[in-house]
DNA sequence: GGTTGATCTGAACGGTTGTTCAGTTAATCT
DNA sequence: AGATTAACTGAACAACCGTTCAGATCAACC
């Protein structure tokens, strides 16, 4: 029980504060704990961030696997942009996480990180480049236009708030039309 | 002399560690002063930051104003694309941190931030506003459709190397040709 | 040449940091 | 009932934090 309570205070409070701004008493007192006992639980705080972004990544490239299915190329693109959206909407923290803490990640680290974003982004470039050969998109540049739409959905989590006058579903929608036009061909 | 030396290191450090990861020791020896020594140039940490935030955006405002000018809502779309890309890949550390920092200002601060990049969304999205009367935008949401293009157009400086194979040109043109579309009626 | 005023040093302040660990606690198993 | 084991405390460690300030330094002015 205690594992998946440190983590999840670990995650809110690096997502409200930051990584660096966190101390190690702070995310055990939320838990109810004193500082030592967390290293039951993780070797160090280094470790604790790691294990919550690449969590979260396996957990996003699993997950759109299964969301994308096969057919043609513009239904996978909707189908991604939708679960896209639909997965940033639901776990703010974790994303906030993962592409804001970056630089306080080790170079190894950094790099494993970085390794599973990209096969994310692959997955989208490799949609795009198939409508690109269907003839039903009309893209010059694959890779910056797969890093403009993900920039673009995952901005969405910086303005969102369920209290808002916008429905998650509502905000897909939006996206998916601006999404559909930009790669048209 | 000294004063923009300490704001420039400052920068540097802030984006690159993140504000809290650095400390005023660090500013300071990059600098080749003790640390005591800042404190001739800034009240503390926080106004230090504020100070390169609110410079940043104000030099956005200002700038950008000069850039869009006057004409058709498409025209003026133009220009605010362009210069907004190479503003951005002009000074990625002034952009990393004012959407990166938010989080380490006080609550005053963090509101005074938030106006002037509230205003400079505001001018993008009168554009919008201004081609949708013209019959020449098609967007259901001028809020959204706003936010999403500067998300995209900011997530630029996330992967922009200068020495990589597109110029900032090159790369002002595809991303001009996306948002076009995205818009378009 | 003496004085002023800005600039900077170096030490100090109280407090916080991540991490370790001997020892207490409490639940589980034989 | 006694032994084992995992979980946790509370204190300690050395290092570092932002900030203050008395005094040294040094160029500019009268």
């Amino acid at each position: 029980m205690t594992g998946p309570r440190i983590r999840q205070a670990a995650l809110r409070l690096f997502a409200r504060h930051g990584y660096a701004a966190v101390s190690m008493r702070q995310i055990a007192s939320e838990v109810g704990l004193q500082a030592g006992a967390l290293y039951n639980y993780t070797p160090d705080k280094q470790a604790l961030l790691l294990s919550l972004m690449t969590g979260h990544l396996e957990d996003l490239l699993a997950r759109s696997a299964r969301a994308e299915g096969t057919g043609p190329a513009e239904a996978r693109l909707e189908a991604f942009v939708r679960f896209h959206i639909a997965y940033h909407l639901d776990r703010p923290d974790e994303v906030f996480i993962a592409y804001m803490e970056l630089r306080n990640l080790e170079p190894d680290h950094f790099a494993q990180v970085e390794a599973l974003r990209r096969r994310y982004e692959d997955r989208l470039e490799a949609i795009l480049a198939a409508g690109r050969d269907e003839g039903v998109f009309d893209v010059p540049d694959t890779k910056i236009a797969t890093l403009a739409v993900i920039a673009m959905l995952t901005g969405v989590t910086t303005w969102y708030r369920p209290a808002g006058r916008l429905s998650a579903d509502a905000v897909a929608g939006l996206y998916w039309d601006m999404v559909r036009k930009t790669v048209a061909a």
